[in-house]
Parts: C-alpha cells; sequence; structure tokens
DNA sequence: AGGCTGTCTCGACATCTGTCAAATCAAACA
DNA sequence: TGTTTGATTTGACAGATGTCGAGACAGCCT
C-alpha cells in the first residue's frame, strides 16, 4: 500500500524514535550518515542557520515567513528557497492559515542531531 | 604582531569559550550564524560525517589516515580532500608521526555544537 | 643515495548550490 | 469577479563542491 523510500529521512521521524547513539560513541553506519548528513547540510548555511534559530526561538512556538524576510537582505524567493531547504531536511514544519505561512522547529529532530554530537566530559579538554 | 582574522571561524577557539547559547533560546547574531555554520557544513556530507564518526570514536582518542581510507571506496585524495574540509572547520586536528598521520576530534567543538542544537523539554514532542 | 610507501596538492570536470527576476499560486477583500 | 497581497515555483547563471588521476612531498628502509 505505502511504498516505503529508498532511503530513510529525518523528515519521516516522529521524533521520539532512537535513530543513534552519540558520534564519538560508535561508528556510525553509511545508512545513518546518508540519513543525518542532509540535516547538517541544511544548518551549514548562515542564513539557514539564522532562520532556524528565529524559527526555534519564536515566542509562541512559530514563526511567519513574513517575520523571517525582511531579517535578511535577500529577496522573497531565495529566504523561501532556504525554508524549503529546511522542511526537506526535516528541520521545520510549514504551515499555512489564511494569508500567512507559518513555520515550527521539528524539537525531536533537534534534538537527535544534539545527542548525535554529543561527547562525554574527558579529562584533554 | 598577530594579525586578527576579518571573520572568526570555530578552529580559532580552545573549546573552553562561551562562544554561544543554545539555537533556541535566542536567536542567533548573523556573526556567530557565520562561524558555526562551516562546521555544520562540514559535517553535511555522509562520508564527512562517518570520518567524524571514525576519529571522535577511535579508541586512543585518535586514528591513522591509513584506517580511514580503506573504509570507503573512494581515491586516497577524496578522503584526504574530506580531511583537510574537517580540519579547516575546525572539528579535528591532524598530528603527523613518522609515516603515518593521525587525526584527533576536537572534543569542546562538537560539544560547542550539541549545545547549539539543545533544546529544552517540551510538553509538545 | 636510491627506492618504497603513505599522504597531500594540483588540475580538470561534472554536478550541485545560492541568488535573483519573472511568473504562478493561494487567500482575502473590494 | 477582479484585484491585491503574501508565498512559492520556475528558469537562468555564476560560483562552489565532490570526485578522480597524476604528480609532489615526507619518512622509512635497504
Amino acid at each position: 500500500m505505502s511504498k516505503q523510500p529508498a532511503v530513510l529521512t529525518l523528515a519521516d521521524l516522529n521524533g521520539a524514535e532512537p535513530c543513534c547513539t552519540p558520534l564519538a560513541e560508535r561508528r556510525i553506519p553509511a545508512e545513518t550518515a546518508a540519513m543525518l548528513a542532509p540535516a547538517f547540510k541544511a544548518l551549514g548555511d548562515p542564513v539557514r542557520l539564522q532562520l532556524m534559530s528565529m524559527i526555534a526561538s519564536a515566542p509562541d512556538g512559530e514563526i511567519c515567513v513574513c517575520d523571517l524576510t525582511p531579517a535578511f537582505e535577500l529577496s522573497g524567493p531565495t529566504i523561501s528557497h532556504h525554508l524549503r531547504t529546511l522542511r526537506e531536511a526535516g528541520l521545520v514544519d510549514a504551515d499555512r492559515r489564511g494569508t500567512w505561512v507559518y513555520y515550527r522547529a521539528r524539537a525531536g529532530v533537534l534534538r537527535q542531531l544534539a545527542t548525535l554530537l554529543t561527547v562525554e566530559a574527558s579529562p584533554t579538554s
């Protein structure tokens, strides 16, 4: 019935699933890397990193595109393109309500990435 | 004497510095985003993410290039290129000892990135 | 010294990416 | 039903990126 995608993406996760142990704990397999890399790639642009921060730190948990666009000296289509990248990476969800479109962060996914980068306290810095 | 670089990079940090609060806590400024984005960008490739994991999870805290290269079906120069990217992003340090070159993770930087992605436990998943 | 082995640099090439202007879509409102 | 406003899609283009082969460099070991 439902066709299973060839490669899993972060967008498929609820956010409550295990997914992955810290990067430094054991070597992550190729499939896991293929699933996670797009998320980091999406965060690997200064504009998108700021967008992500604006969305994640929005007081109401969501923020209108109309509040995001004027924060940058970039065209509307360019911001829209970056937002799409964040969406396809599974980092944010979009929701149209009337005229405006609101974005909200997927906290579960962010938490997964944070866990992945976690390193245990070590003696050598 | 020492010329201050125009834009700070993560490679300049010791790892003990404050640098940044969680992304979701307050909107990160453009300068901070410019400093951090390259690190995420470096992690945004499946091969480099696996390399990073192999380096960070190495039993002795370091791993030889000769152990990294055969783990992928890629040419030596390509692996070397990816390692250089990780190095320039400030994520790893390289150290030649005799014939072999050893890479080790910069735990402090990884910790900073993990902190940045941290989100407080929330009711809505 | 000469050769061998491991790693990196260089040059080239196909693909991907960030950006914009123009066109399109969606919802509200006159 | 038009028109207007907000947001996305499309098409185009310069610049960046991933990959490789060939060559250069750095230490070993005869």
